[in-house]
DNA sequence: CTGAAAGCGCTTACAG
DNA sequence: CTGAAAGCGCTTACAG
């Protein structure tokens, strides 16, 4: 009468279970699962249907177990301490979704972590068994952290790094040099004259650096000199951005457009704009980095260098679970027009 | 001479390699690192440090194995199939967040999977030994993967759905109708007499219908007709949102305030409002809903109803971990003013 | 082409 | 308090 499952007995299908079924050993049905050429295509069909009438899945923790495989990629996202129950940076969130595509094109699995405080760092997914490769993205802000997996990275050849603050390492960057120039150089198109660079020039050879490094080479070959403001407050993103808006409009009244390090710090070039009430794109051109969603839904939307995505996602995932890849690369970059900037003249 | 790590052999280091090296059995290592209180302080001291010294790490596949644990929750972000490529909407990134972190203060990993295409869709994570719990998250457009994973949890005990079309079913979502009564009597008090609905009442139990049900008796209590928009064009919830805006003006002139049903349609009504070049928040109110991040960049920033995420996260987790949470649950609202209402009355 | 068996690295009864 | 052993569910040499 009772026939309802159990409470005891969860029943697990094993590959024993449908090799009981279908009438042969456990061995041939995994074979058949793996779709082995070993095994005729009667039996693996008898195998299959059995398989599939029973609801049976491959285990992975016990096949990971065997062979050495888990097909995972993990990826950990590095936030800033103060970024705590904040939502951080929504690029990384953007890049992620490109790497769990590209990962499932691979056939491979995305596992998260979301990681700010230095006492609870991990990044040893592969030695643990939960991933075959590692990617670490996030904020170069936080350098206890990036301290912490660059050491990592000595004993871990499935370890790589998007954005760190270090040369001396695997990673994949934006070719932030190129991208620099193609806004300084566009802007540069549009007719605008006096361009100033917006972004704080933090420790070492960051990529805001390498921005900035990209609109010099370009501003110079134009015969102009680089503009750009000689201090930031701490705090976010968008706040420096706002600061040094008013900072580098106060000191050089005839400066016509801006090239920010990064969206966010546009976002709050442009919350000072609007104070202003100066008309953009006709006043004063704006051009970001990063290539945000969010940009779609400022006023106006905002012109960005992106970088390109799925080219990220590939080279990250290439360099975390192949492990061989170059010991750095970059990715290119194109220009998202939205509306920060003039139209190009006819 | 060759001392180097030979090629042949990443040599894993297990627990016997430690239990040798402390000189005790490989189940007292084990035991040590669970801290069992059956293992001697001493023992213990001993076990952990030569485990440090090594390198070594549980192998979760092994554990897992044993267990039947796997200390992870896979998460499912369903997607419009045309949103394939594109970012999909950020907001599951940010309830994405809120889990991550939840999760990992209970000790658990977060395995992410985007899906969109209907013949792609998986959600047998437990089955497959990967994860202990699985939550689904994602747009209602996507019916046919609604409904794949609808049928999936007749079979599947751990398996919880964030903002699921169906009401019979394991679902966490915000509460809906005290959220729309929210924004509308926000509107009220703020002064706005007229106030329209944005949002498309699209197949059965909804969260916009829900989001309506609320707006609908808060104005009605206030002895007015709920008005809405006759009709909404396919595509992004941004253009949905213009179009009923200009729909919504042009059939009723003296309308002061909008009620969006999600931040995205919102900013679509704001665009339409800067086309207008209305000046938001004097001659027009606007609250959308979700609490996006996006909604501080935009002009005015978009004051909106939020979910309170991490009592969202807490619910999820709850029902797809352990199983036995009601069968369905809310989590409450708040308002988060940014600035496109006015400042309540002195 | 299929079967019998070993073994991946753990946890946990079972003894002592 | 510690050890010896079984077993979680697979994959893959090794036989035949």
């Amino acid at each position: 009468m009772n026939s309802s499952p159990s409470p005891t007995k969860p029943a697990r299908v094993t590959s024993f279970d449908v090799a009981e079924r279908a009438g042969v050993n456990q061995s041939t049905v995994s074979r058949a699962l793996a779709g082995s050429p070993q095994v005729t295509a009667a039996t693996r069909d008898r195998v299959l249907a059995v398989a599939k009438e029973l609801g049976y899945t491959i285990d992975q923790r016990a096949s990971g177990l065997r062979t050495g495989r888990i097909d995972t990629v993990a990826v950990v996202i590095l936030q800033r301490p103060e970024d705590k129950q904040s939502t951080g940076n929504p690029f990384y969130f953007e890049l992620l979704g490109s790497i769990c595509e590209a990962a499932s094109e691979r056939g491979l699995e995305t596992l998260v972590s979301l990681q700010s405080e230095t006492g609870a760092l991990s990044g040893d997914y592969v030695k643990r068994g939960q991933a075959d490769g590692t990617i670490v993205i996030g904020s170069a802000r936080n350098s206890d952290a990036w301290q912490y997996f660059r050491e990592l990275q000595q004993s871990e050849e499935r370890l790589v790094f998007w954005g760190s603050p270090f040369e001396d390492a695997r990673w994949v960057r934006s070719d932030n040099i190129a991208g620099g120039k193609l806004a300084t150089r566009t802007l540069h198109q549009r007719g605008y004259r006096k361009i100033a660079f917006v972004g704080p020039l933090e420790a070492g050879p960051g990529q805001f650096a390498e921005r900035f490094a990209g609109y010099r080479e370009e501003i110079e070959r134009l015969g102009h000199n680089p503009i750009q403001a000689s201090s930031y407050p701490d705090g976010d993103r968008s706040a420096q951005g706002y600061h040094a808006a008013r900072e580098l409009l106060q000191q050089h009244g005839d400066i016509d457009a801006f090239f920010a390090a990064s969206d966010r710090l546009a976002f709050g070039v442009l919350e000072y704009m609007q104070e202003l009430e100066a008309r953009i794109p006709d006043r004063f051109g704006l051009i970001g980095f990063d290539g945000m969603s969010a940009g779609t839904v400022c006023n106006p939307p905002l012109t960005t260098v992106a970088p390109e995505l799925p080219e990220a996602a590939e080279a990250l995932l290439t360099a975390a679970i192949d492990g061989q890849a170059p010991a750095s690369q970059r990715v290119g970059v194109k220009l998202v027009e939205r509306a920060s900037v003039r139209a190009a003249p006819a």
